[in-house]
DNA sequence: AAATATACATAGCATATCTACATTTTACTA
DNA sequence: TAGTAAAATGTAGATATGCTATGTATATTT
């Protein structure tokens, strides 16, 4: 299982990915992490809703309580429209950072291809 | 600029592909890490040498006393057998979360052309 | 002698995620 | 109908990482 180590710094940028497809609410989101992922990502519930208070303080989603109930009333959320624009700043900081870790990947390719690496 | 928060995580990983490439010390490793990634990722120095502390700690690399100076005397690192192994783990971490992120992504891209995503 | 470059280091802060715990409501079932 | 599971949310405190701010020491250049 991916340590959470791995993806953090991410969460924002996924739950924004998922509200993309919708407003959705904490228990929901989950779910789709999850099946998103084929189960290779299973987000710990309080990191959901300790990053829920976060991005709605920080103005990224907004809160409503849901009306269909199935258990505890839910709270929804929807993206807002800084939120969308967080959402292409984290994308373009992806592909910046993948290109900057891949930079060290190669040059250790590189140095590992000439000896074992023994000492 | 990077944020630094985007590469969390991965200091470590980089500096154990730099010492792959031989053993060096901090200021040097900095040096590095600016021309490896053609000056679009400059590391604080700090942040370089408080990751020297823990992974020191932890048994990744381990120093010694430099006799060549041309300045501050310098504090040299290599890495470990241990460092050697945690390198190869956090490599395969940043394949999965690659992995996981790009499955959000193409979700995005799914949706996003369907519509405007105005509401 | 002063300024600059080389080089390392610590203290304390901010933030994100985690562990652990706690709660509420509905649905199912024995 | 009592009990349990599932659905759903939440708080408190711990931990780790990288940050800002600051300070030190030596060598070279002006």
């Amino acid at each position: 299982m991916i340590s959470s180590e791995a993806i953090r710094g991410y969460i924002d940028l996924i739950i924004l990915c998922v509200l993309e497809g919708g407003e959705s609410y904490g228990y929901e989101i989950g779910k789709s992490i999850r099946e998103i992922t084929g189960g290779e990502y299973i987000i710990k519930e309080t990191t959901l809703y300790s990053a829920f208070t976060r991005m709605e303080r920080g103005g990224l989603i907004e809160s409503y309580p849901g009306s269909v109930t199935h258990g505890k009333p839910r709270t929804y959320y929807r993206m807002t429209k800084k939120g969308r624009g967080f959402r292409q700043e984290k994308l373009e900081e992806w592909e910046f950072t993948k290109k900057i870790i891949s930079k060290f990947i190669a040059k250790l390719t590189e140095s590992g291809e000439k000896s074992d690496g023994s000492h």
